[in-house]
DNA sequence: CGTGTTATTGACCAACATCAAACTTAGTGG
DNA sequence: CCACTAAGTTTGATGTTGGTCAATAACACG
């Protein structure tokens, strides 16, 4: 069975045959986790990361009076906190928000095959750099984009993750979110995105039922989103449906 | 000379003496740069990147209609696009907002360096990953704190990076930004930016004369903006008049 | 069914943006 | 050293986006 690692890695460095070997044989502690399960906390000096196999994740910032900041959405192959390598203390929480299968790998395995295969030290190093690539867009959305351009953004963002990643075809896939997590990672009130979506569903521009999405006009939702995937960073070229 | 690079390196990781003095070996391209100076724009492919040896940097996405946002600051030692080792296009800007002295040095190097000596290497991939934790720590306060309480943030967190890197003494700094500048770094309009600091001066929190900052009260600073400083991952001590 | 969560609606309001003008400052050339 | 200019800052008036509050409706699940 190919990973889920091994896809997600292959999609933004090349791994030879070798070195995707290699990464099989890590040892990973499977486990399966409810919606809610808070994974890691903000303050934790974890000594394995977590390596998403199935579900759903984010990672967030907890304010004073309730508020909090949704930072990242993690989709199965990603590892959100292979940061912990080398950041000793957690600045954020990780969540699940939907049931996934998560495997925590040790430190020190994931280290050690760092440390003996230079191509691996790159990939993994990469994710973390397009980790951050995708912060500055969001903290570019969220500072400079009004609410509905921002919302149609990170539904292309994510739909298009999604395709790449091999876990949807077309334009229809599930967002496990309520719109209040929406809300959150897009530093607005629930009340707010609620609004936004009824006027992309007016627009035609995405269908909704429940938390299934469609996307109605790809075209049409990427001008308003002003959606430019360059900063994704992928080596794999985007498939037509979604130029 | 002890090099700005290794001060900072040293501020967040562990270098003994052999690999900082491999780093002293590191060809270096010095070049002075005047303020507005676009030293990387959105879209190249660098093959060196740019230590700032002097003076101030930012980080920036420019979006339509003028709008833009200001992604991070820079200090003296740091290497703001250190990434574009991984990720070969560069999906923002890097430009001096001071007249700066910037050494380039060739991605050859830093991955020869990197390849030879793992402190180096965890070093310089900690360096990205606490990059990374500001801008979270930025999404944040952009999506879920006020004006007053983004700006006071702002001004606690450039106030300590300057003095960790021993580039200032006490509560008195140099932040050369125009109130745009700001107002682009945080998300709000200069219009907005002009009466938080007003508001910031007349409660005695700051005092400004031109560009020259003096924090009149940092605990009540501190606490205005939340600001809590283990998203910065130092490993040295916080001196007493900064906790 | 009943209960808790999520989505939706309407009324109202606050924070912040926009616009335009005046004022200040710093830099430049005569 | 002064006048001139451009850039930056400050102010006031006005507008808008999106937040808050509170109630209702729709689901989802045991």
């Amino acid at each position: 069975m190919s990973s889920k690692l091994i896809d997600a890695l292959t999609l933004i460095a090349d791994l030879d045959t070798q070195s995707q070997a290699a990464l099989e044989t890590l040892p990973l502690r499977v486990v399966r986790v409810p919606v809610g399960a808070e994974l890691v906390r903000e303050g934790d000096h974890p000594s394995e990361c977590c390596l998403l196999q199935q579900g759903f994740l984010c990672r967030h910032k907890e304010l004073d009076e309730g508020k909090r900041q949704i930072l990242s959405f993690h989709l199965p192959g990603e590892i959100p906190d292979l940061q912990s390598l080398h950041l000793q203390t957690m600045d954020h929480g990780l969540t699940a928000l939907a049931p996934s299968t998560v495997a925590y790998i040790p430190h020190g395995s994931v280290q050690a095959l760092i440390d003996e295969n230079k191509q691996i030290a790159a990939a993994l190093w990469r994710a973390t750099l397009i980790d951050a690539s995708i912060f500055r867009q969001w903290l570019a959305s969220v500072g400079r984009s009004d609410a509905a351009e921002r919302t149609a953004h990170l539904i292309c963002e994510v739909a298009l993750r999604m395709r790449m990643l091999g876990l949807t075809e077309g334009y229809e896939f599930d967002l496990p979110l309520t719109q209040t997590e929406l809300a959150d990672a897009l530093g607005m009130s629930p009340v707010h995105i609620n609004r936004v979506l009824q006027d992309l569903r007016a627009k035609g521009l995405i269908v909704t039922r429940g938390r299934h999405f469609t996307i109605g006009d790809w075209h049409q939702l990427k001008r308003l989103a002003k959606f430019d995937p360059a900063y994704l960073h992928f080596r794999k070229p985007i498939p037509g449906d979604f130029r």
